[in-house]
DNA sequence: TTGTAGGCGTTATCAC
DNA sequence: GTGATAACGCCTACAA
């Protein structure tokens, strides 16, 4: 390996010296300047950020830890981040941590140790001794899509209730009045309850009432969770004209056991999703749905980690704003 | 910072012992084992990865380098990735590129600074000055569904050429004599051209031609580009009853042309894709498709790379298998 | 403008 | 078994 002495010693002047033109310090002859950038260019020099590191206690490098795979939003989020992070000069290590809260601590006190200037933490539950352990480090936290139980760390979300509310009215300004749902873990608090709490509340706002028949439950926001929760709801009650699905991953499930079902959408039923991932775009029709600006998500939350980690002053947590892209799969009843 | 010195102080013993017991060497009294380990949980010690690497000369971090977001196929090259480097112990560094070269070089320079033990080099053409620049490294390089020109680094792909030649015959065998294809990028020397010429060769090999009418070229592998160039190919060869796909994604876009178009998928013209990314269960119909094993490439790759960075043995490139998922996109004609 | 020297938190080589 | 102490490659006072 060519250290900084190395080109020190090529160069005929001191590591100081060097390190203060690799540095961009100043205080140096335009002439020095010259020798060393040309010994660095001659030997391929390339400074050690471990090095850096261990000495001005920065990595520029931040982590970021997801949960499980299915999920199609993860990487439009990864894709955000990384964009600022790149931007502002920061490395992103990803850990995927498919819900296991061995897995989850696990990753948590490997980046710590990794020293890591900050965290991500998206799209999941935090179990309350990761709460604690990330609380004693003094690492910068943001919450990406989901948020700490306490005000411990600032998030970044869309606010949950309230989109499905709109969701609600939206529907009812369709036409429509039998209306049904179908939800995502009634036992999510971040996600789940909202959503289902925010649609029975807009409903109840136009007057319309929807009992629990008419919304069924299921363990995740997956496309076969969709399809097969799509199915009862249906069999159950096929008077329904609009469903709501919690997700567009499970819309487009939905999707499919419509067809299958032989049940046309939107002209028999109408659908509409949440997320507005790269999926919504592809299906026939294409799905209607409340849009979370995931990319947008991706940006914001690293950009108030590097805040946090510049100390830019305080920082605080952030609702995004969402809103109804229309595309094929809601008709308008006349 | 609470480092080896205050557990040692703590212990009342050298920071000798400490790392000792820490690192399991062995060579110390139950006795001071005990002290050590109840300072070390007492405090909260966390050892430094960096101070660490910076002596031993590793990261136990690689690095990812993937072009632009728009594929889907990443997310699921990472998530093997990602899977067995856990299992080995690795952290991993994404950062994407957008196929820009100036920022694959910052991306590269940026991963050799930070000292990643080795890198996977994934979906995307190498410049030669990338090339070269990773060459004079001698960090370990993998490449993942792509390849220099030169036998200068491992790979991990599928035999698109054979591939695409399976496909063909595929669509022979289910009766199919007038056939399309709307191909990727034809100064795509990695997986455009064995892709055109593997699908060509097998027709011909079947005793059917098929001149350039019949093929369709585009920039990429996008869901638009596959809704253009499709509509393009069936407007000029109507008489079409099968055409192949170089991605899911395309596949996905003409079976949305096909809807617009008012084409009934596979009753009129059977469609192939190429990957098996999630999408093409997804679709309706869901696609048939040439399946590569994504998440299985990017374990291997990183499985590579790990036995490249422990110096274990040779390490050859390796050609993964492919196969045909039949699903319910192309029709067999009697 | 430049160089010397003391860390940063570890690991590893010696002695004891 | 245990403890000094010299690296690892760099940054940064402090001197000169």
């Amino acid at each position: 390996m060519i250290t900084i002495h190395d080109v020190a010693k090529e160069a005929q002047t001191s590591i100081a010296t060097v390190s203060r033109v690799i540095n961009d310090l100043g205080g140096y002859s335009e002439a020095t300047k010259e020798k060393v950038l040309k010994a660095v260019e001659s030997l391929g020099y390339e400074s050690n950020a471990i090095a850096r590191s261990l000495i001005v206690n920065k990595t520029h490098t931040i982590g970021v830890v997801f949960p499980n795979i299915s999920s199609m939003l993860t990487y439009e989020f990864l894709n955000g981040i990384e964009n600022v992070a790149y931007q502002k000069g920061f490395s992103v290590i990803v850990s995927h941590t498919y819900s296991k809260p061995k897995r989850m601590m696990e990753s948590l006190k490997n980046l710590i140790e990794k020293r890591v200037d900050g965290i991500i933490f998206a799209s999941d539950a935090v179990e309350k001794e990761q709460l604690e352990y990330l609380k004693k480090k003094k690492t910068p936290v943001v919450f990406l899509s989901t948020k700490a139980d306490e005000e411990s760390f600032p998030y970044v979300k869309v606010d949950d209730y309230q989109a499905a509310f709109d969701v609600a009215t939206y529907l009812v300004d369709k036409g429509h009045t039998k209306i049904g749902m179908v939800a995502g873990n009634p036992l999510d608090l971040i996600s789940g309850v909202p959503r289902i709490k925010g649609f029975v509340e807009g409903l109840e706002q136009a007057d319309l009432s929807i009992d629990n028949s008419q919304i069924t439950y299921g363990a995740d926001y997956s496309f076969e969770n969709g399809r097969v929760q799509f199915g009862h709801l249906m069999t159950k009650n096929p008077q329904l004209t609009a469903v709501f699905l919690a997700s567009d991953e499970m819309a487009s499930g939905a999707l499919t056991m419509a067809h299958e079902m032989g049940i046309q959408v939107p002209e028999e039923v109408s659908l509409i999703g949440y997320d507005n991932s790269l999926l919504s775009r592809i299906t026939i029709p294409a799905l209607t749905t409340l849009a979370q600006p995931l990319v947008g998500m991706g940006e914001k939350a690293c950009d108030m980690l590097v805040q946090m980690v510049n100390k830019e002053g305080q920082v605080k947590s952030f609702i995004m704003d969402h809103h109804i892209i229309e595309r094929k799969s809601v008709k308008k009843l006349i």
